[in-house]
DNA sequence: GTATATAGTATCTAGAAAGGTACTAATGCA
DNA sequence: TGCATTAGTACCTTTCTAGATACTATATAC
């Protein structure tokens, strides 16, 4: 979310949101984690239903951009690229867990 | 970020992605969390510097309708109105804590 | 020679989030 | 009487993000 590379960001917070806070970001991050840190593509695209290959290039794009993932491209045909978290993605893993919970909880609350 | 009303989240990461992910909604709840959980709407307006009023009123309904913030108007002119956290929102504090903490890391390896 | 599999691109469009500017209410105070 | 104060609204425009649809390359298996 947010403009990225024009404007620098204010601050610790909107850096850390420019990086993690599109709509499947976290979400990838996870799924991915969750693989035993490494997934395909086409397994991605399964996982996250719904998504256009459009939007899944573009996010995979911005989190490797941004060293959260490691892109693995195999020269073989057809294709065959794994994406795997970075150490530095790693590092997200807790937060994004957390965060998870927390909304485990509210959703809970609020379906009652 | 991302309509949040007319679909329902897949997921809770989405679900919580979407009441903390906005522009300004974490530093909201920061700078209200380290003024000993007050703040006054004009206070907040001159923290979050070239946040327009619309943006501000906007996104502070937003945390409030979701059960984050506390909205006390006192009944004086002219007006007076005081921001604090919810238990809820305080529940976040921890993790806005940690994901700023990663941001300033990331920015400082950057600047190297 | 044709079909299949995989990881994408390209182009156009829709929708959501954010920004700009101007304006308001009601009281106390000079 | 007129001005300052505070917390907003209203309305319009721009910018960003996301979605829809169609299309591509190339080795291998049949």
């Amino acid at each position: 979310m947010i403009k990225k590379d024009t404007i620098p960001p204010v601050c610790a917070l909107d850096y850390a949101f420019r990086r993690i806070g599109g709509k499947h970001k976290a979400r990838i991050l996870w799924y991915i984690f969750k693989q035993d840190n490494v997934m395909r593509y086409g397994e991605l695209k399964k996982r996250i239903q719904n998504i256009t290959s459009k939007m899944l290039t573009q996010t995979l794009r911005e989190l490797e951009e941004d060293g959260l993932l490691n892109r693995k491209v195999y020269a073989q045909v057809p294709p065959k690229v794994e994406y795997s978290l970075t150490t530095t993605g790693m590092e997200l893993i807790p937060f994004i867990d957390h965060i998870g919970a927390w909304g485990r909880k509210q959703m809970e609350k609020e379906s009652q």
